[in-house]
DNA sequence: TCATCTGCCACCTTTGAATGGC
DNA sequence: AGCCATTCAAAGGTGGCAGATG
C-alpha cells in the first residue's frame, strides 16, 4: 500500500502542476468504474483455465472483453484501448489433463494496442452501453502490422484496458489516463486447444462454432431448436455484439491513473518522452501472478512499475482524486447491467456504433481500428493532415455519435505533435517499435476520420 | 519421438447491397 | 421520394484435423 500511496502522491503532484484555469474535469478526477461483462461465462472458462487461440492471421477472443464503464464525464472525449500483458513470468505446457509450468516465459513483445473502433467518443456514449472489444484479434506472428495483438504461445496473459482522455487543443496538459487490468479474463495463448473442456465450452457458447455442437449438422444428428442454447447475439454494434450479456463481474482491478500518455509524449522533450512513454504501460511490464503492477509513472517519479499487494478480486476499484486506489463498496446502481444497444435495423445503427460506409465516413470503408493499424506511418511522412474534415454526426436524440467537427483543433494538434516529435526521432524506438505503430495508430485513427 | 504449429475444410454467423412494400 | 423490412450472397469466424516443423 505504501507503493500506492507514493504513487498517488506523485499523481497529485503531477496533476497540480498541470492544473489550469479551465474548469474541465480531468479523467483522474473522476470516479471511473469499469466492470467486466459476461461474468458467468468468464467464470466457467476460468474454472478450467481459459485458453485463447492465436493464429498467424489473428483470432478473435471468445469470450470477448466487454466492459461497462461509469463515472466518465459525459461530455468528455475519450479513447478506449486494450492490450495484453503477461499474467506471470511462466511458460506453460499441457500435461494430460492439466497445465503445468514448463519454464520461463519469453520476453513480452512490446504492446500493440487495439483501439476501440468508436474512439474517440463522448463519455456519455461510452457509458450508455457496454463497450465490446470483440474485434480484437490475437496473433503469434510478429510480422503482421495489421493491428493484431501479438502474444507468445503457451504463456498466460491478461487484458488491460486503457481509457485515455482526448487532448484539449487549448490546454494540452489536461487529459488523464486510466489503466485497468482484467485478471478474471486471464488466459493462456495456444495455437491449438489443449483442454477439450475449453473446446466444448467454446463450441457451446460461441455462435460461430454452432456447426460443431452436438446438434449441429456436421454431427449428423437431427437438428433441434437452438434457441435456448444460443446466446443472444444481436446484429448490432461494435459497442456490444458478441458474447453473453447481462452479467456483471466485480473483478476489474483498478490499476493506475496517470497522465494521458499521448499528451505526455508530446509535452516531454527528448529521450525523456520515449522513456516516459515506454514506462507508461506502452511497453511490456511483467505482471505478478498474485499481485498488481502499477504502471503509472511520471517524469519526475519512479519509472519502474511497482508491485502492489493483491486486492481482493470481488470489489470494484475506483478512484477519485485523493482517493485513488480506495476500495469502494459495491453500489446498488452499479449492480444493474447497462442496457444492451437497441435492436434496430442495420439501416438505423448510429454511425458511432457501426462504422458503416454508407454513413458519415464516406471514403473510410473500413473499421477505424483497421484503418489506423494498417496505415501506420503515413501520417508521419505526409506531414500535417490534409483533406476535408468530416462533418459532425451526432445524434442528438440518442446522444450517440461523435461530433467530429468540434474535434478539428484536437486532431490537428495531436497529429502535428506526433509528426513533429517523430521527425525529431523522439518516438522512433521503444514505444513505437518496429511495425507496431501504437502511437501512430492512434494518430492515424484520428487522421482517418477525415475524408481523403 | 514428441510437442507445437500451420493450412485447409465444412459449417455457421455477420454484413451489406438489392429489392419491394408502404 | 423516402423509409423500412426482407432477402440474398459474400465475407469472415469457428473448431477439427492431417500434415509439417523444430
Amino acid at each position: 500500500m505504501n507503493n500506492i500511496s507514493n504513487n498517488l502522491s506523485a499523481i497529485c503532484q503531477c496533476k497540480d502542476s498541470s492544473r489550469t484555469v479551465r474548469d474541465e474535469t480531468e479523467i483522474s478526477d473522476l470516479e471511473v468504474r469499469v466492470s467486466l461483462q459476461g461474468r458467468e461465462l468468464w467464470e466457467q472458462f476460468r474454472g478450467i483455465r481459459t485458453e485463447m487461440l492465436i493464429t498467424k492471421t489473428g483470432r478473435r477472443m471468445f469470450p470477448c472483453c466487454k466492459v461497462t464503464v461509469t463515472g466518465l464525464n459525459p461530455r468528455g472525449m475519450y479513447v478506449f484501448m486494450m492490450d495484453m500483458v503477461p499474467f506471470d513470468e511462466n511458460k506453460y505446457k499441457w500435461s494430460t489433463d492439466h497445465w503445468e509450468v514448463s519454464g520461463m516465459a519469453e520476453p513480452h513483445i512490446p504492446n500493440r494496442f487495439f483501439i476501440h473502433p468508436d474512439s474517440p467518443s463522448l463519455g456519455k456514449r461510452w457509458m450508455q452501453y457496454p463497450v465490446s472489444f470483440h474485434k480484437l484479434k490475437l496473433t503469434n506472428s510478429t510480422l503482421n502490422s495489421n493491428g493484431l495483438v501479438v502474444l507468445h504461445s503457451m504463456q498466460k496473459y491478461q487484458p488491460r484496458l486503457h481509457i485515455v482522455q482526448s487532448p484539449d487543443p487549448h490546454n494540452p496538459p489536461l487529459g488523464g489516463y486510466l489503466c485497468f487490468t482484467l485478471p478474471q479474463a486471464a488466459f493462456i495463448a495456444v495455437t491449438a486447444y489443449q483442454n477439450s473442456e475449453i473446446t466444448k465450452l467454446k463450441i457451446d457458447n460461441n455462435p460461430f462454432a454452432k456447426g460443431f455442437r452436438d446438434n449441429g449438422l456436421n454431427r449428423k444428428r437431427p437438428v433441434e431448436s437452438d434457441d435456448e442454447a444460443d446466446i443472444n447475439i444481436s446484429r448490432s454494434s461494435s459497442v456490444d455484439s458478441h458474447g453473453a450479456a447481462g452479467h456483471r463481474a466485480h473483478d476489474i482491478m483498478f490499476l493506475s491513473v496517470a497522465p494521458n500518455p499521448l499528451i505526455s509524449a508530446f509535452m516531454n522533450q527528448g529521450a525523456t518522452a520515449v522513456h516516459y512513454l515506454s514506462t507508461l504501460g506502452f511497453r511490456s511490464l511483467p505482471a505478478q501472478s498474485s499481485g498488481l503492477v502499477v504502471h503509472h509513472t511520471f517524469p519526475q517519479a519512479d519509472y519502474q512499475g511497482q508491485r502492489c499487494p493483491a486486492p481482493h478480486l470481488s470489489p470494484i476499484y475506483s478512484h477519485t482524486s485523493g482517493h485513488q486506489g480506495q476500495r469502494h463498496p459495491q453500489q446498488a446502481d452499479f449492480d444493474c447491467p447497462l442496457p444492451l444497444p437497441p435492436k434496430v435495423s442495420r439501416m438505423n445503427i448510429p454511425e458511432s456504433l457501426e462504422m458503416s460506409p454508407s454513413h458519415s465516413l464516406s471514403g473510410c470503408h473500413r473499421p477505424l481500428n483497421d484503418i489506423l493499424n494498417r496505415n501506420y506511418g503515413s501520417a508521419v511522412h505526409s506531414g500535417r493532415p490534409q483533406g476535408k474534415l468530416l462533418q459532425a454526426h451526432y445524434d442528438s436524440r440518442t446522444g450517440l455519435g461523435v461530433d467530429r467537427e468540434l474535434r478539428q483543433p484536437q486532431l490537428d494538434w495531436l497529429l502535428f505533435s506526433v509528426t513533429e516529435h517523430n521527425q525529431h526521432g523522439l518516438l522512433g524506438n521503444g514505444f513505437l517499435g518496429e511495425g507496431t505503430g501504437n502511437c501512430f495508430t492512434l494518430s492515424q485513427h484520428f487522421n482517418n476520420l477525415r475524408c481523403k
